[in-house]
RNA sequence: GGUGGGGUGGCCGAGUGGCUAAUGGCAGCAGACUGUAAAUCUGCCGGGCUUCGCCCUACGUAGGUUCGAAUCCUACCCCCACCA
């Protein structure tokens, strides 16, 4: 069945689950790199799938720039036309409400955006974003939502919660017309049953009543295939992102997948896992990688630095990606130095797999009921040399 | 040998009497990045120190003029072009 969450086991708050879609399972917990315009930046798809990702992402708002969700849809879908054939999951747009700060203006009726691209004058409404992404053809839709700053007042915390609670019942109601409507025969989905989930996702900032009333304005609107968590890790301190996650946890429902959104570092990952997250999205792996700065096992390396300049050794000892299993540091940091973009791919892969398999370390060891120490002992050897 | 042009911080290259430790660019170094307006952005970049400041040493070399010189004068050295 579409959309359906096994759990296999649970530790503490941790969970081992697998989410069933029309494109495919997705173990958890797991990271889902970014591609935004459909491709996670600088990786083949071919490479995407060897770093061991299970899902990736797209965005509604940049496909709507450019090429348009008609062009996608005419050209077969998201899956086909970027060559992913696996679970596809899109975000909303929401988060550029919050990240295109002085290009938007928010109403009750949508965002008025003016685009990035060519300045042109847009408006996304959360109709609009629920069509779009249907043209897109994911299996997961998210929510229009309202994001506010990690330093939001109640008020304005309040303001994007309720707005967001607005926008769900919008964006629910368009997304139950596509669905009952007869698709195109690009979208088909093979196996059956519904063929995009659409989820919602829990705002009200930093601010224990207003997350509580979030979540429980979105159970009542239920149920939900997978509830998603938004608005963390927009400047907030990370002991308050836990204390978020913490309160959150006992009333989330144990039956669906938890998707904090936008996270994050490795030690993000963990800490979230602990809290009973079971997916994460992240820019870092492949911008991080882009700018040099690679993650592995004893803490963070600057790829450029001179230190390296001779070294014959990998990124990561213990890392299995290709990256590591086939350059040295030495090499890796000539090419950031001659601004050659083999450079910008090869520590992307190693980042987004880093991610994955940390994901996958974590569902093995929560499976075996070794998860808390194990985790514990990653996060004092990751932190060793300093910061993150 | 003659004539003309030129020698500025790792490199290139501005600056033609005080606002110049000396514009820029490159190279070098460090930092930031969390649902991607990002192969981006920021900082440092002669030496030393108690580094929101102070002290040295600096514009081919050596003298000189001047209150004050990378900037003016003299000599010398070197480079380039052309002519012998």
């Amino acid at each position: 069945m579409s959309f359906a969450f096994d759990l296999h086991a649970t530790e503490g708050e941790a969970r081992a689950g697998t989410l069933h879609t029309p494109h495919g399972e997705v173990a958890t917990p797991a990271f889902m790199p970014v591609g935004t315009y459909g491709t996670v930046r600088g990786l083949h798809p071919d490479e995407v799938e060897r770093t061991g990702a299970q899902v990736m992402l797209g965005n509604t708002y940049h496909l709507h720039l450019r090429p348009g969700e008609e062009v996608v849809e005419s050209l077969g879908g998201l899956h086909a036309f970027s060559h992913w054939n696996r679970p596809m999951l899109t975000d909303s747009g929401g988060f550029q409400v919050f990240s295109l700060e002085g290009l938007r203006t928010i109403a009750e009726e949508g965002v008025a955006f003016q685009s990035h691209v060519d300045g042109s004058h847009r408006t996304i409404t959360p109709e609009k974003s629920v069509e779009i992404q249907w043209a897109l053809g994911a299996d997961i839709a998210m929510q229009f939502d309202h994001v506010v700053p990690g330093g939001a007042d109640h008020t304005l915390a309040r303001e994007g919660m309720e707005r967001s609670l607005r926008w769900l019942d919008r964006c629910k109601a368009r997304h139950a017309e596509l669905v009952l409507a007869p698709r195109p025969p690009l979208h088909h989905v093979e196996k059956g049953g519904s063929s995009q989930a659409l989820w919602p996702i829990v705002q009200g900032g930093t601010h224990t009543d207003l997350r509580k009333a979030s979540l429980e304005g979105i159970l009542e609107r239920g149920p939900w295939t997978g509830i998603a968590i938004g608005g963390l890790s927009v400047g907030e301190p990370k002991p308050v992102m836990h204390r978020v996650l913490e309160e959150l946890a006992p009333a989330l429902p144990r039956g669906a997948p938890r998707y904090l959104m936008g996270v994050g570092f490795p030690q993000d990952l963990l800490e979230g896992i602990a809290r009973g997250v079971d997916l994460f999205d992240c820019v870092a792996p492949t911008r991080n990688g882009r700018h040099g700065s690679a993650w592995v096992s004893t803490g963070r390396v600057n790829v450029r630095s001179a230190l390296h300049r001779l070294s014959k050794e990998p990124l990561d000892p213990e890392c299995d990606c290709t990256t590591c299993g086939t350059f040295s540091r030495g090499y890796l940091r000539h090419l950031f130095v001659a601004e050659e973009i083999l450079g910008l791919r090869l520590v992307s892969i190693h980042n987004v797999r880093f991610l994955v398999r940390l994901g996958e370390l974590a569902r093995a060891h929560i499976m075996a009921g070794t998860f808390e120490g194990w985790s514990r002992e990653w996060l004092r050897r990751y932190h060793l040399k300093g910061d993150s």
